[in-house]
DNA sequence: CTGAAAGCGCTTACAG
DNA sequence: CTGAAAGCGCTTACAG
């Protein structure tokens, strides 16, 4: 027996009226009085009507779909965001989008030229590009503002550039930690930092020597990475050739961690020799050995923010970029 | 200066041809002459013509699109797949797709019912499904299997049924990991299982008690948990109660970690006291100290299989599950 | 090798 | 409040 493809005609005719009303009734539109769309909306549920997402992305040229674009780099290994980034954020995107009717879409990233990012939106394979992972100098944007290709940064930004963006107001989490050390009548700091490649770096750096001055604290120094466990292990290794500081901020829990480890091999205890205060609150935060002291990014939140952005800027909406803030989380390395 | 946009017939007037030749060149139909061919080929480029993947979709009645199904549970906090897992899975899958000219859609499963899932694929908003992270006992499968929906599953499988699936052999690298701890003269091992929960969970407590007798290896019993790092916690209180095994293996890193945590509270030093062995090789096996000797799982593999196999699927073509090979990785922990 | 034509299923402006 | 009709951009079977 085969089962015949229940068409909104066949609804239609049931129902006694016509397509057009069958698809107004369907989709709520106001003119189609309640009683008239409840007997509608029961036929097509009794018949199995299920309308397509084509057909309607066709008819209205949008697909429906929010591009979340993540870079990676093959050499030997595939190199991710985060992977808690990359989840909490998505989970955070995906419910915003399940809650509009829009599903999300993932784009891997090895460096796709402005026309092949473009190309996504003008082939109307999502209506819109989210951004992970934007490191400076990345100059793939202008071309995409110019042809008007609705894209949004998530923690990261050009200043002077009108693109939007949503990202971690870091100062509010960092001054919580100035003031969580401080109070503990510590004073000697360093900073493990991130390096000049991703804008949050340099923003983590300028907040970290801000917050020093302001708060009256003695700044040891800054040792300069990138944001890699490796990095906050090699900083580990220049920290101790010099007396310890009292703490020592890192521009991010795998900085934290490579730090840990590091401080571990040369035999310097945490927190009792040094703490240690990470920034992002990734999952390892509570799995490494001491639970690291952090200062929460809102991922999830994040990714629901960014929902909402991109889906302003694709309706042609206002399109302020979006601030969040961070907080400290009080674990045992500080 | 408006834009007009580029279609098909302008391009195939500038190349003094039909719409229908246009087409046919531009997806590279045989019966074009290559002359013929590169020449609109090249109009095409010259007038910035993008073809709309909506029209093709929409024709041709395919999205285009897999869905990769992801399961979450909001309570407090979002609780997501263990992220290492989604997101090198992803990586995979994303590429594997690129390659195909494929997209794909992630979907949060918060217990979405055969119904909704099905309408997925049957509205043609992705044209199969991939599911992670399944648990035992889930009966929304049978209904899409009747229906015919395309549909796969990831690290998991049902005994007797005929849903494809793409799983991790996790008997050669646990054989490895027993050959590695027999070859070191050690014979009292214990297990810190994940529970009934999960396939995979079932499955290796199963290979475990196999290979113990094969390698006529002392087993000390099993701890059961549920995968998550609190039960690796709890089982170190436990295993501690009596005397110390020399090995403890683990479900999965999870488990390991919090193993790790339970062992390090109760003063119990690791490997010197007693070894551990995790399984899947979590980012954070590196990073937990000690660093974790753990079972690889090819997550990224996965994702690349995974793809193929959901293809298959849709395209009709056969539907071989597909078993992908485990190996024994060592750190420090073992 | 190539063109004219049909049709995919939908939505909405228009007319009533 | 509701229907008939146009049209979105594509692909392919058919005819030549």
């Amino acid at each position: 027996m085969l089962k015949i493809k229940v068409t909104r005609e066949l609804v239609a005719k049931k129902a006694g009226v016509s397509p057009s009303t069958v698809s107004r009734a369907l989709s709520g539109h106001p003119g189609i009085p309640e009683s008239t769309a409840a007997k509608i909306r029961k036929i097509s549920e009794e018949l199995g009507y299920i309308p397509s997402a084509l057909g309607k992305s066709y008819f209205q040229k949008k697909s429906f779909r929010l591009g979340c674009v993540i870079p990676y780099k093959y050499d030997n290994r595939v190199r991710t965001v985060p992977s808690d980034y990359f989840s909490k954020f998505l989970y955070g995107l995906m419910l915003f989008a399940q809650d509009k009717n829009y599903s999300v879409t993932v784009i891997p990233d090895n460096g796709l030229s402005s026309k092949e990012l473009a190309l996504k939106v003008l082939s109307n394979n999502v209506d819109g590009l989210i951004f992970l992972g934007i490191r400076n100098g990345d100059n793939r944007f202008e071309k995409l503002y110019v042809e008007k290709i609705p894209f949004i940064f998530v923690h990261h930004y050009e200043p002077g550039k009108p693109y939007p963006y949503v990202d971690t107001d870091a100062e509010a989490g960092m001054r919580e930690a100035m003031e969580y050390i401080k109070k503990q009548g510590l004073s000697n700091c360093m900073l493990a930092g991130g390096g000049e490649s991703f804008r949050n770096a340099i923003d983590r750096t300028f907040i970290y020597k801000k917050l020093i001055k302001e708060f009256n604290l003695h700044d040891s120094g800054i040792i300069n990475g990138d944001f890699s466990i490796k990095s906050g292990f090699f900083a580990a290794k220049k920290i101790a050739e010099d007396s310890l500081p009292e703490v020592i901020f890192c521009a991010n829990d795998r900085v934290a961690c490579g730090l840990i480890q590091g401080l571990h091999s040369l035999k310097i205890r945490i927190p009792q020799d040094v703490k240690v205060i990470g920034f992002d609150d990734m999952n390892v935060a509570n799995i490494i050995s001491p639970k690291l002291t952090t200062i929460e990014n809102p991922f999830f939140e994040c990714g629901k923010k960014a929902g909402e952005l991109i889906l302003s800027c694709i309706l042609g909406k206002k399109q302020n970029s979006i601030i969040l803030p961070s907080k400290l989380v009080i674990r045992e390395s500080a």
